[in-house]
Parts: C-alpha cells; sequence; structure tokens
DNA sequence: TTGTACGCGTTATCAC
DNA sequence: GTGATAACGCGTACAA
C-alpha cells in the first residue's frame, strides 16, 4: 500500500471570498463573538458547508492564546482503576469542549535528570490533570510558579502551593468497611494489605483502618500489616508469608480491590475457604469486584466522578473563576458476600 | 481559593537576543535543522536553559503544518480489552515522538446529524487511529479522501478506500481453542456467545469455532449460537436462557473474556460446575481471564501489540512510506482450568 | 556557519 | 454590521 498526497485544506479567506465577506466577518460567525446579521451568517454558514471548511487548531490557538486542550499525566496506564477514572476525564473534557491529550509518565522520563522536557506543558495545554505522582515535585513547582492551571487527582499539592486536589473520603470508608467486618461479624484479628507506601490513599485507607480497631477496643498487630502495594501478585506473595507464621486470621481488609484478589488466591491456595475461614474485603468496587468469586465486599469509591470533578475544577482554573481547594468524594460500603454476609 | 496570574513566557525571540544570534540559529539547534558552530549551539543551550524556554506547540505547527500528535479515536471508553491498547498506542505515539489525542465516539455526535465536526480531524492532528467503528463510512471516506492517514483498528476498511488495518489472527485462534475442546477434552455439545454483530473480530472467531466443528464431523447446531455481544451481563442471560431449554452442552466458547465471566455466573447460578459440567473458554486473555474462578482457559490475543502496530503504520502513512494494507497478529492458546485442563 | 524576511491561518483591535 | 490590518511565535527559503 502506498502513499497518497494530501490535498490542500481552505483557509478563512477561501471562506470569506465564497461568501463574499472579510475574514473578519467569518471569524465572528464561527466564534459568536460579535453581532451578524442573519443574511450574512447564512451565506459564511453556506461557504463553510459547501467548502468543507473547519478551522486550523493551531492557528487559532496562535492568535488566541488558548489551545482548547487539557492535559492528563498518569504513571502508568493499566489496572481496573484507569479505566473509569479516564472516562470521567475523557467526557468531562469533552463536554466543556476541551480535546484531551494524554501521557503517561513512564513514557516521560524525569526531566530532572534526562534532556527531555515535559511533553505536556505550558506550550501545548491550557491546563494540567496531574494523577498521583506522577511528576516530580520539583516540575509540579516550575508548573504551578509558571501560572498553569493544575489540578491533582489523588494526591495533595506539595508544600506552599495551592493546587486543588481531588479525592475520595478513604480514611472513612477503610473505617466503615472494617467496623462491618468488627460489629456484623465479630472478627477481630483483621489484617491489613496496604498500598504502596507513598500513595495517599493507601494512607488514608491504613488510618481508617486503625480508627475502627481502635474505637472497638482492638489492638493492632504490626504482624497483621501487609504491604499490598496494590498488586495482586505482591498480596499473594505477603498474604502466602501471613499463612506461613501461623498467626490467627480472622479476615483481610485489602486497601484495594486487586491486592483483594490476590488475597484471595493465597487464601485458596492454602486451602482456606472465603468466607469461611477467612474473610476478605476490598476497596475502590472496580469492575473486578463483582467478578471475583465470592463476589468482593469492598468501598465503593466514585472513580468516574473523581474524574469529573477534575476537570470542572480545571476548567474554572482555566477561566480563572474560584476553585475548591480540596475535594473529598463520599465513598459507600458494598456488601457482597466474601466478607461472610449473604452466604448460602 | 483563588486565581493566579499567569507569566509571560520566553520566545524564540528571547532565547535569540539572549543568546546573541538570529531565531534562525535557535531554530537550527532545536530542530538540527542544519550545522551549527558548536560553540553557537552551547550558547543557544544555555540560553535555552536559563530562560526556561519551550518552544510553543501552536506556532511550530503553524509554521511548520505538522502537529506532531495523533488522534485515537475509540467507540466508548471502557471494558478490559481497552488498558493493553491504549499502552500500546500511548507508548508507540511517544517513542516516535507524537502526541496522542483522545476522544470517544460516544461524546462525539454523528457528524451526519448533528452539527458538530469531528473534534479529531485535519485540523488537530497528522493521522488517525480508528478503533472499530467508532466512524460512519461517510466521516471515514471523507478524511481518506482529504488525505488525511488513517490506520483501522479491529476493522476493515469500507469499499474501495485504501486503509491499512491491524487486527488478530481471530478465526485461527478459535480454531485452536475449539480443536482443543474437541480433541482433549471430547467435547461434542460446544454453544458460542458471539460479540456484537457489527464486529469482525467476532465474526472471524465464529468462523474458527464452525471450522473447528466441521473438521471434525461436528454438525453446527443453531440453539448453541448465542449472542453475548462481548457483555457479562447480556451472555449471563443468553446462557441461563439456554440452560433453561434443557439442550445438552458440554461447553461454551466466548467469543470474548468477558462473555466467558457472564457465562461462568449463570453456570454458577444454575448449580452447574466449571468445568466437570460444563467447561467454559474465552478469547484476548485480558486480565479478567487469570482473576476468574477457576481460571479461564482463553487466546490470548497480542493486545497491546495491535496498539504498537498501528502506530507504526500510521507513522510510516505520515511519511509517506510504504505500509501493510493488512496486518494480522498472531494469537495463542492458553491452558488454564476452565477447560478441564489442569484440574485437581 | 549565520542572519533577514516572509508566510503559516487565526483572532482581535481598530476604524468606518 | 462590517472591513482592513496588526499581532501570535516559529520554520525556512534566500542571501550573505
Amino acid at each position: 500500500m502506498s502513499e497518497r498526497k494530501p490535498s490542500t485544506r481552505p483557509t478563512i479567506d477561501d471562506v470569506a471570498s465564497y461568501a463574499g465577506v472579510s475574514i473578519a466577518t467569518v471569524s465572528r460567525v464561527i466564534n459568536q463573538t460579535a453581532p451578524v446579521a442573519t443574511k450574512t451568517v447564512e451565506r459564511v454558514q453556506a461557504a463553510i458547508e459547501n467548502l468543507n471548511y473547519q478551522p486550523q487548531a493551531a492557528a487559532r490557538t496562535l492568535a488566541g492564546r488558548k489551545t482548547r486542550t487539557i492535559g492528563l499525566l498518569l504513571p502508568q496506564i493499566g489496572g481496573y482503576f484507569f479505566f473509569p477514572m479516564l472516562q470521567g476525564i475523557e467526557s468531562g473534557a469533552h463536554v466543556d469542549g476541551y480535546n484531551l491529550l494524554i501521557h503517561s509518565a513512564l513514557s516521560n522520563p524525569d526531566p530532572d535528570q534526562g534532556e527531555m522536557p515535559l511533553a505536556l506543558g505550558e506550550h501545548n495545554t491550557d491546563g494540567l490533570i496531574v494523577f498521583a505522582h506522577s511528576l516530580s515535585e520539583k516540575e509540579l513547582r516550575r508548573l504551578y510558579d509558571f501560572g498553569l492551571p493544575l489540578v491533582l487527582l489523588h494526591q495533595s499539592p506539595p508544600e506552599g502551593l495551592a493546587i486543588p486536589n481531588v479525592t475520595f473520603e478513604n480514611k472513612d470508608g477503610a473505617r466503615r468497611i472494617v467496623e462491618h467486618l468488627i460489629e456484623v461479624h465479630g472478627y477481630r484479628e483483621i489484617a491489613i494489605l496496604t498500598g504502596p507506601e507513598e500513595h495517599e490513599d493507601s494512607y488514608w485507607r491504613e488510618m481508617g483502618y486503625l480508627e475502627a480497631l481502635n474505637a472497638h477496643g482492638l489492638v493492632f498487630n504490626s504482624a497483621l500489616k501487609l504491604r499490598g502495594k496494590f498488586s495482586p501478585e505482591i498480596a499473594r506473595l505477603a498474604v502466602a508469608g501471613l499463612l506461613g507464621t501461623g498467626v490467627p486470621l480472622d479476615a483481610i481488609f485489602a486497601a484495594d480491590d486487586e491486592s483483594a484478589s490476590g488475597a484471595m488466591m493465597a487464601l485458596r491456595e492454602a486451602g482456606l475457604r472465603i468466607p469461611e475461614d477467612v474473610a476478605v474485603v476490598g476497596f475502590d468496587d472496580t469492575l473486578l469486584a463483582s467478578h471475583l468469586t465470592p463476589p468482593l465486599t469492598t468501598v465503593h469509591a466514585p472513580i468516574e466522578q473523581a474524574g469529573r470533578v477534575a476537570i470542572s475544577q480545571l476548567v474554572r482554573l482555566i477561566n480563572g473563576e474560584k476553585t475548591e481547594s480540596v475535594t473529598l468524594l463520599p465513598t459507600e460500603l458494598v456488601i457482597r458476600k466474601s466478607c461472610g454476609c449473604c452466604s448460602k
């Protein structure tokens, strides 16, 4: 298959002469930036239609100093968490009339060491949504100082930077699900599978776990704190290791659904039944949760909504309107079977 | 939280005067488009560094007539299939130095009826990757006739349009997994859960199924053909319906992993064991497959690779190089437990 | 090896 | 309501 030669596209001048008006008028009907006579509008629109004209984005940006584009920076693409988030962000961006430019930080080497400057920034975006720790603090500061509108998803801003951030009521959700394990099922030996060290959501989920323990007079047993890193494989190994020690165990609170699935694997491999021998609960309520066997009791996190809110905050910022410095989205307990409820 | 005022960014002129050269020279060192004296290069680079200069994307595009951006058009964002694909596309695009603009067709109303023109197109991209049927044939034709480089993912081009397309060896993979059911396990009553009607991958998977049946002297029983639409819920209902009829059933070949998970649910709800009573196999080998209980025997499809190949084809097209009209990526049988193998 | 000057296609600011 | 025309920031002949 060989190349075809691109034809030349019509410009605003072509439209203007076709319609017998000036380019200024054409611009006016396109952008509705000033009143134009109805007849003229019709002629111009017909011209646009007939010539199949579409304004050149780059020229508009250059002249109008707006890219109409929002950038999204992610640590990496993948995981169950990712697509509802992207869904929210994409639809939100589109509703507000913005294009979405995506980059994963992995393919975006650290600008502190390497040469390559950030592919997303003030030169091609009106604002950025930064997920968790996809940007070094230094780079974040640079962009902030520059004045680029920024919103942080699932990360609070570095000291002194007034960047809006949106996340979940993690502590509250975690506390509630752990209390469910304690109050409804009477479990007392409850392990926790934490996420990555630096992950703030994980931190607050752990705090919620501790709070629930304390509220019910249970003492925290550090042997029951396992690092799951939001990864099924790592969680599986961690749980297998715990089971090897023979420590008594009633239930496992995994800080996300993926590590919960790893925990389930480990339990099953050890010949333990879920939830009869050990209960397992998660956090996030991703697609995975309902596909597991038994279906996972978890905390529903409004992931898609978070994406949408992040966009709306960013758009407000771009428009120079006031924004919330922190948005905490409520979570909700979702009872399925892995905790011991509803089992037959 | 209130607004901050954006500072003004340095231009190529600032860099030029800072370095004591002309803007042409600055442009040359940035784009390495002509030899420049080493000393000069150093001075310019220092200037760029000190001024924190980054070229304005819009201006480069306007002057150089290249957006350095690739557009990705999707029917909707979601499903397990989606991550690896996006991963491949994103990384591929980045490796080749392109930005990635994403749009889902859902938020992109049909331009044939509505007003809104396609948000992605010749005005803001150098080329487009179009997934399955996210674009009407008319719009596809328009873009093609215009000369915009186009690559189709999991869809063959409309009559007469020479657009490269990349997909899997669907028929072959389907045939192999169904033959596995027949030859290794001796199943004869094998149902199929197809995907959406118009989906080509699904069509070829069905063909592979039929081929396997024929090759082993089994006659196709139309009662065993169920529409799963690549959806767990729809598949679940379809299978439940089938079970209600009492038709004999040894195994189910689901045309994708998600419908396989739905089939499993239905079977379990009917009190049937997998694979002892009815075996289930899928297609794609997404994350889901290994998370199911029992782990799903399926056909591994190189989803991420398909994304990467699509990008490379598109880039070749953009560069005016020759491309493959069709790329068929090989699939591979992945034996887990849901077919009856490895069970203990 | 380097500099000058024009053009890329819009928006925005004036006048009329 | 409408029309000239000056930016916008950069690439790139063409000259030197």
